[in-house]
DNA sequence: ACCTGAACACCGTTCAAGT
DNA sequence: ACCTGAACACCGTTCAAGT
């Protein structure tokens, strides 16, 4: 080996892994509003800049720390009786995983090059849209609507928990009352406008999905 | 009339509404990102702080503003031959819609009480959905799938096009290699991970879900 | 009563200067 | 070569002071 290192090593032996570790905690304990360039220095115990000799740009760093985040899904095996009841625990898993780290989900929301970052969830969806026949780009795009449809809705999921129904007025204060003469069908049917169940209505939709996904395969199975 | 205007009317007449609309316009031209409560003041020409006096934080305003750009949706007239098509084509125009102004985009994903805004898609979409024979609670459900997923999908468009296919080194690189012994499946269909055309994806799976409803429904149509 | 200027406590990022 | 301190050009928001 050459010469020893009397050479400090550079910031302390600062990994750039480890400057995503740490952020990844922050954003993760106090989330993505309270983060900053000079607290995650803080928390590093170093100077603001040197970051900055790791990662051209704060938005070059968040993507980083998403595809941590990303990269670390692991998803159960997925049982189920029929297909398509494990395609529904696929969505399921991966939902709940996205969702498991409330604060990083903004992050998500924003970050580049997302599916393929969630490896497990690939390999998965694309293993379940084959066994019904589904092969080459008809499979990954059976594959991306199970998924997309997925995150979208996951992506929602805090606009569900806002929603003018969970507010003190209610629906009808939130859009400044509904006119019964311009949208009478709406104003009918405002005793329903309840809250929205996020879970109930992602499970609701994905089993449309599913369905039509199962219906309209090359192989159909049986026993559905 | 009575005295001359020796006392400025408040804030050189400055409106809550104007306010919002100068806020919107200033959004829509330079981005979300851009805009700022000094700003928009400085376009109002008027006190950074003045602003403070009509809205309590630049939240509250942004929130405004979103509801404004959704009130306004206004939906074509549904056609269509079959009810699958008329249900297509209602969220196809309210994507259409949200899509349009691209920086408000960002607005929305973060907007509270963002269903009761879009009223002209609340009430064509329940009209819809009663035309097959759903009814109260099953009705806002039936609609609730239809319109949630529209929004989601339409909030993932930017993710789209920052898809790892469409960057230099594609999806292989985006992931740092996909290794074939642990996502075989992933990476046999690697060829097929083009980039993802946002568009034709979000009508396949709208497609899937209409036929769903309309297929669940308690007055299914004919000529379907 | 209504508005403003100055100030507070922050940001992300650049860059000349230190070791 | 590697790191830092000070500085730049901003933020959102508070509040005492003006008219």
């Amino acid at each position: 080996m050459p010469s020893p290192p009397t050479v400090a090593t550079p910031a302390a032996g600062l990994h750039p892994d480890d400057i995503v570790e740490v952020a990844h905690r922050l954003i993760s304990t106090h989330g993505l509003e309270w983060f900053s360039m000079r607290k995650l220095a803080a928390a590093l115990d170093v100077n603001p800049m040197t970051v900055y000799l790791r990662f051209d740009s704060k938005d070059d760093l968040l993507d980083a720390v998403a595809r941590r985040g990303l990269a670390s899904v692991e998803l159960p095996e997925l049982t189920g009786a029929t297909w398509d009841e494990r395609a529904l625990s696929l969505c399921v898993a991966l939902r709940d995983h996205l969702l498991a780290d409330r604060n990083l989900l903004a992050l998500y929301a924003t970050a580049n090059r997302l599916s393929g970052a969630v490896l497990q969830a690939v390999e998965q969806g694309l293993r379940l849209v084959e066994e019904i026949g589904y092969r080459d780009d008809a499979a990954v795009l059976a594959f991306r609507s199970l998924f997309w449809h997925t995150v979208g809705f996951t992506l929602l999921h805090n606009s569900f928990e806002s929603f003018p129904a969970d507010q003190p007025g209610g629906i009808d204060d939130a859009v400044g009352g509904i006119d019964a003469e311009t949208h009478p069908t709406f104003a009918r049917h405002l005793p329903s406008f309840t809250a929205v169940d996020g879970d109930e209505l992602f499970v609701h939709t994905t089993r449309l999905i599913v369905a039509g996904l199962a219906g309209n395969a090359p192989e159909p199975q049986e026993h559905r």
